[in-house]
DNA sequence: CACGATATTGCACGTTTATGCATGTTTTAA
DNA sequence: TTAAAACATGCATAAACGTGCAATATCGTG
């Protein structure tokens, strides 16, 4: 691990838990107390934490828990749509849906990968003006800003006319019963009719979706290939969704930070 | 394996890993550490990447700010943006064209006014996210990276279905005797077939356009209706012009920067 | 083809940086 | 007050670094 590495660890990890303990930090990377002190100590001349006894606090620590919190939420579909991208193999066509999650997705895949990527959201055609080896296109429609995506008749139409071999698809609440659902019915429908022109559909699901069941449904959860799950997800929820038939997908290792 | 080529590697290696041990990449490569070091040193000089000892990461997101702020529009085209925008009146249905100087009028659109604003450009739309009284309506289609609009059969057809007031639409080429030209086939295509479904289209032309001559012919000059240019524009030309028939709109005023 | 100019690469050498340990000091909590 | 933990500092070692140089390959020109 680089130097600079760890120092963003460091930051990452204040983000995250609100403080930073050296003794256990040191522990868990594997190196002497002094080296996670010193660089404490230059993070804190550099002003991007405060320097206490025994480990270092945010400098504002008022807005500690809410930064946290929102932290844990990125990192969360920072992961999951890195665990996403990994599934796209060289020279397939891929559906990918709006939202935050999506749009990690998208910016996960590589760069020098050639793709086809077929998407309905103006902000993910945008992510992807850099990969110039990624063929884009746009299904057109009425832009629903919430969650920055084209619906209504004439993206389901244009959507019939396409065939893909993934559709990555975001929802805002996945429940084994409830099935996957989501905000508003115009998303559910184009959700619907995207899933029907991909081989296989594959759910992406941050924890704060699980085990939650919104206004519109989507489509059952049996109907999905697989789901993209964060690694904090419980192992008998990951189970159950298995027992449907689904392949569930989790980061696997500790890529650093 | 050629220098460039290992050069790309690296960048591609950056975009994929998010980090770059330059000892690792040496030894992957079957090359001296130094071979890679003096790399690493030169794209950090072209600012491609951030050198750390040990490696690289990718350029810090402040620089990444540094670089958006580069990408600001010059002067005359944010200037033909505000002109071009206090042309559209409330409750109007207008089409918009790809490109930075329709980037600029899209950004100078009244926030609190209601309008419908038809485009095939992934960047306009996501810039009027925030204007949440415009209903916008995307056009599809295969994304032409360079000017990051969308193009191609689909769009064509997609655009048959529309009607609106207006069509701003920008060009790479303002000619008296060779009318109004672009530098792609597929994007002419597009523009003639917006301007048709519009009652009136108005070009958006910053200064390096006049008097120039790109390869794809979209209509002739007198074929629009109105055009915005810069106050710097000669006056000769402005008469010129108004002579085909044209309405020519220029900054009428200082507003102040 | 011949020639010099230029670019690329690896090696040698001295310098800088990162890290862990030893030592003495400060802080914390009982 | 006192002992343990955390700390700062100096130092030694190893890794990473930059620079100059020589060997080699590539390019451009005649």
């Amino acid at each position: 691990m680089l130097t600079e590495e760890r120092k963003t660890f460091l930051l990452d990890t204040l983000a995250i838990d609100g403080r930073i303990e050296a003794k256990a930090v040191a522990k868990e990377l594997g190196l002497s107390d002094d080296t996670i002190r010193r660089d404490l100590r230059e993070l804190a001349a550099a002003g991007k934490l405060q320097r206490v006894h025994g480990g270092a606090l945010p400098t504002s620590p008022a807005d500690a828990d809410l930064n946290a919190r929102k932290a844990i939420a990125s990192k969360s579909k920072q992961e999951i749509g890195k665990t996403a991208a990994s599934l796209i193999k060289p020279g397939q066509v891929v559906i990918i849906d709006g939202g935050t999650t999506a749009l990690e997705l998208t910016k996960n895949i590589p760069k020098n990968q050639e793709n086809t990527v077929i998407t309905h959201s103006p902000t993910v055609a945008v992510a992807l003006a850099a990969h110039v080896k990624t063929k884009v296109i746009m299904i057109g429609g009425t832009l629903f800003r919430h969650s920055m995506v084209n619906v209504g008749a004439a993206t389901v139409e244009a959507a019939s006319r396409i065939r893909a071999d993934f559709f990555f698809m975001g929802v805002t609440g996945v429940d084994i019963n409830a099935g996957l659902s989501t905000g508003d019915m115009e998303e559910a429908h184009i959700k619907r009719a995207l899933s029907q022109r991909a081989a296989e559909t594959v759910v992406m699901a941050s924890s704060e979706k699980i085990g939650v069941a919104s206004t519109y449904v989507v489509m059952p959860l049996e109907q999905a290939s697989g789901i993209v799950l964060g690694q904090n997800t419980p192992m008998q929820l990951r189970k159950d969704i298995k027992k449907l038939g689904l392949e569930v997908f989790v980061k696997k290792h500790n890529d650093g930070a």
